[in-house]
DNA sequence: GTGAAAGCGCTAACAA
DNA sequence: TTGTTAGCGCTTTCAC
């Protein structure tokens, strides 16, 4: 930081005191309107831009909202980002970011970094197992918080998740509608809530529509492209009688399994259907199109932002809700239709 | 922001001055060895967590980085910004960052904000047309800038830019060098330097083997998938002969190719060759495989990092330097290979 | 309509 | 080794 124009270098130019051209920068009704226009004036000339901090300590608001993910790069948390800067931006805050590349230990020192830098709110995609730390930030320190992508073990805050087991079910239950009996499920670490309840979700269908879920045909996957492909591997392989569509519990394992199907010279959607969950940008212009849910982060962002803002403005730190966005189908042709 | 637990309040407890806590909680040598182990007890028992806010203001410094990109769900921006935040986080300092969406005017409200916020410095991905109010920000707040991904009209000042000319060439000649001579170009906005650059690499590799220019070949597109399937269509039909290979300049685009080759029947690389420029997640896992440049993200976040980390410390604004990352190939399937 | 004084929580400079 | 004083740039309170 330089030595910045400040209000009093204004106020001496201007031949009035710091509070004056405080109240007139701050469209106070109070102020003569031409100390006004000369304060004004003034401020322009020299270039003032306030000095935040200044303003941060006295009125103990940052007007900073923190942003925790494990990774921007993740096509989802990025979209989610983008909606979140954009609505709190337009009321004037600004977004930290801190990425926890998935660790336990990250994540709490992120918080505590938040902690100190005083911020207003913070969103946090959580690992899920700092429970006890964030019941601390929220309840120790007032800090509103609002959590998505997964659920945190033993504490209930404000969540807003995507829907896992409606959208397994409902990929599920269009494979099964298209005829097929023998489908499979790759889905990501059973820790997560996503991996969980994904799995969860293409159980449900299975059994309501009285087909037994069998075993070798549920393999537990890494939510990444190799890990997409040994599983299909496997389970074309490997079964004593292989499926005839597989569920996928994310899309870039989709990719794997597309590479997987090439490999064996399968074809798709006539030897064996795929569905899976997230529609991200490659998966319409691929080679048959993957029939996926459609998008939630427009959804998820806007919610978890109108959320945390209104718990700025209330203060109703301890009022807590939960809500699940369920996505619809966005039926391409790897399912085997049109 | 609430009532948080600060010095005084740990001071009272452990009867001692203000000062001494500050000094015995920043590991100051002039401390008593039971003094520092009380105060750190009692911070400690009070969770304390430091006001940034008021340390910020008392010595100048917000221990933030201001990081500006049109999008972040740009997997370049997203990768970069990874590596800056994780070079910076291990110094002490986070990350603070604005959306400009490719508006110019939300490029100079960022700068604004981050200015009031008084960041440390700026890492800033711009559109390209604010260089006037850029020198401001450098020459007149002092503000420690690096400029990535684009060149900024009308002032020299720090970049890391990806060498686009370099990789546009190095691709274009390994289709030349499959034995390729009607070779056309797909390129981005003219407007911007990486639209520019990769079309000036394309015509420099051509010409330097001998090969015409023919302005039929070139199209001149929007990075998106829409675009490179248009402006492919345009070049597999319209053309008074059809091109054996095609250099598309990034990856998006050339899902838009794979896409239209399929709908005419068209296999590539026996059909047509392809070339594009970034290595993202779907490009090896598409079929077939696409011959991308390899990865710069990593380079380039790395270097703009500490670039931007020395003139924090050394506080040498004016010093300017332009650092151009060159990539190797990343040769797939997709040319001809193998 | 305007100003003076106090203080947000911290650290730098100087004393003790 | 420890404490005192002052001040970072702003807003709040209260007085005029």
């Amino acid at each position: 930081m330089r030595k910045n124009v400040s209000l009093k270098d204004i106020a001496e130019k201007a031949g009035c005191s710091v509070k004056t051209v405080s109240r007139a920068l701050n469209n106070h009704p109070d102020v003569n309107e031409n100390t006004r226009k000369r304060i004004l004036k003034l401020a322009e000339e020299f270039s003032y831009y306030p000095n935040m901090v200044a303003k941060s300590l006295r009125t103990k608001k940052t007007f900073t909202i923190g942003y925790i993910v494990p990774d921007i790069t993740n096509e989802f948390f990025g979209k989610v980002g983008i909606v979140i800067e954009k609505v709190f931006r337009g009321h004037g805050y600004s977004l930290l970011m801190s990425f926890t590349e998935e660790s336990e230990v990250n994540e709490i020192k992120s918080l505590q970094l938040l902690l100190s830098k005083r911020v207003d709110g913070i969103i946090l995609a959580t690992v899920g197992t700092t429970g006890d730390f964030l019941r601390e930030v929220i309840y120790k320190f007032h800090m509103p918080v609002v959590v998505i992508d997964n659920k945190e073990e033993g504490i209930v805050t404000n969540t807003v998740l995507h829907d896992n087991i409606a959208g397994a079910y409902d990929l599920t239950r269009h494979l099964i509608e298209h005829g097929h009996r023998d489908i499979a499920c790759i889905t990501g670490p059973l820790a997560e809530t996503s991996g969980r309840d994904r799995l969860l979700g293409y159980r449900k269908a299975l059994e309501e529509h009285g087909i037994s879920v069998q075993d070798e045909y549920i393999k537990v996957s890494n939510w990444r492209v190799d890990g997409g492909y040994e599983s299909t591997i496997e389970l074309m392989k490997n079964s004593s009688s292989p499926p005839t569509a597989i569920f996928i519990a994310n899309s870039i394992m989709a990719l794997g399994a597309y590479k997987c199907f090439k490999k064996l010279s399968l074809s798709v959607p006539n030897d064996v259907a795929l569905v899976s969950f997230d529609s991200l940008e490659f998966t319409e212009a691929i080679d048959p199109p993957l029939t996926t849910l459609s998008s939630v982060e427009e959804e998820v962002g806007k919610l978890a932002a109108s959320l945390l803002m209104d718990k700025i403005r209330n203060g109703d730190i301890e009022v807590v809700s939960e809500h699940l966005i369920k996505a619809g189908l966005c039926i391409r042709k790897s399912c085997g239709c049109n």
